[in-house]
DNA sequence: TATTGACTTTACCCTTAGGGGAAGGTGCAT
DNA sequence: ATGCACCTTCCCCTAAGGGTAAAGTCAATA
């Protein structure tokens, strides 16, 4: 039996951690002396102990690790694998996000060579005022959150061309989502995915005519926000107020591009003069 | 004046997050009606608000954040480059490490697809009985965590071979840690590094002759822990106990191995038998 | 045998970056 | 006047332990 100290010294972890995960029940040392409280571990524990080690290098929680320590001795291979590969590819994602930082944080450091700031960008956000024809909008209505917007986008609008398509209806335009939602919610917000049609039929709605305060920014759609300042900054300037909800359309198909900087978004804010 | 509702949704950042950046002091309202406690932003704020944004984005802390924003504007520019690149450089450490551990969590599947359990390898550690002989030693004695661990290793072994060099001393093995911490402490452990010489000078003492449990391991340091518990295991069931702290040899150079599975090392633990 | 020093125990507070929700006060439109 | 959406503060919660304190215990030495 080896002693708190003993095993840890092994297994390269604190005896704070053993006693953290004996409190969890990741795994409790084989004896404790009733007397004096004393934690002792088998020989045999330190197997499990590495496995331990081993998936939480692979960035798996304490609460995952539990489970898989529990299941049962059949198809735990398999399972296991399963495990692993669905780690496997929330690594690869981030190591793509990753990628992407850095390429950012690249092309920030050349704009400071070059003597821009780093928010230079924002100047170079043209806004226009533009009077909007109606639309008729064949749309549905989501609460959801920033994290499932990619997901949203790909299952509401292959909903929406799905509806356009068996109901033979003629389609107008780029996608358009209108943000409802009046302050932002990282847990949901309330989403409209449109598409403009021609026909009036059900499940479609007008989107008003009217003045709108309107950019066009091509890059990636994380920058939308800086977007989406730019006009309110403008909005303020120039005198006039929102009078109803932002809405973008998607003039590029973010499933045929690949290199983010190459898309292309319109934002609308629908605006009226101050009185 | 844009109520905190407002500033929320235009930013993308909760109304919750703009309360603690306030409560922080990142970011405090322009404006508070001291009335009834209201924050107000302004339209100049949003800037600010996106530079954090994207600043968080580049995994700097809130507190990091907070001192660039309190930097005062001379050589502004000249800071935050140089910030932006030490943040790079950790990203792309990150980002090897990551690789590293898709590298691992593929062998591990293609193990499992053949049948074999993750931890099969700790079977594939010999172990064999050594007598070693009495070395003179070189060494240096230091309490250093495992993350500074690689450092170490450059900076201490450089300063014995320099000494080595400067004093004219014959080398007579490869780099050798003693790892005398009873118990293991991610803040630091008590670890000697030494260098066998011919010569008995200051600053050497003796690594004793003596009974030695011993396993060559071939790969990654970061897997040395399972060398360490499978000695433990083979000492208990052969009857042996721990007489002396434990020690590793590096077989191969770290700084001239470019892949980690190509790392030779031995691990020696001085033992004696049970009585 | 007594003592010392190393080891162990529980207990409490602290960390990041906010999220959830309650209880109560406001602003605005009907 | 009412309702409702918005705002405020306050308190507790997260994951994975680290730091420290006070107290109990073990084993080796004097």
């Amino acid at each position: 039996m080896l002693s708190i100290g003993e095993f840890s010294k092994i297994c390269e972890v604190s005896t704070k951690t053993l006693r953290y995960y004996d409190e969890i029940g990741l795994i409790h040392p084989d004896e404790i002396n009733p007397e004096n409280g004393y934690r002792y571990y088998s020989i045999k524990q330190l197997t499990k102990m590495l496995f331990i080690n081993r998936l939480k290098s692979y960035h798996f929680s304490l609460e995952e690790i539990k489970d898989i320590l529990e299941w049962e001795q059949d198809h735990f291979e398999e399972k296991l694998s399963t495990a692993l590969n669905l780690k496997k590819r929330k690594l690869q994602e981030k190591l793509r996000t990753y990628e992407y930082t850095l390429k950012q944080i690249n092309s920030d450091v050349l704009n400071l060579e070059k003597g821009l700031s780093m928010m230079s960008y924002l100047n170079k956000i043209e806004v226009q005022l533009v009077e909007t024809k109606p639309m008729q909008i064949l749309f549905t209505r989501q609460m959801l959150s920033s994290d499932d917007y990619a997901l949203g986008y790909g299952k509401y609008f292959s909903q929406l061309y799905e509806t356009i398509a068996t109901e033979k209806l003629t389609l107008l335009g780029t996608p358009i989502t209108i943000y409802h939602s009046e302050e932002y919610n990282p847990a949901g917000n309330d989403t409209e995915f449109a598409l403009p049609i021609e026909e009036i039929v059900k499940g479609t709605r007008e989107l008003r005519e009217g003045l709108c305060a309107k950019s066009v920014y091509k890059g990636p759609y994380s920058e939308l926000t800086s977007v989406y300042a730019k006009l309110t900054e403008w909005i303020e300037n120039e005198g006039y107020e929102m009078v109803n909800s932002p809405y973008e359309k998607y003039i590029t198909d973010p499933t045929q591009i690949t290199d983010p900087e190459d898309l292309v978004t319109e934002v609308y804010f629908p605006v009226k003069k101050r009185s």
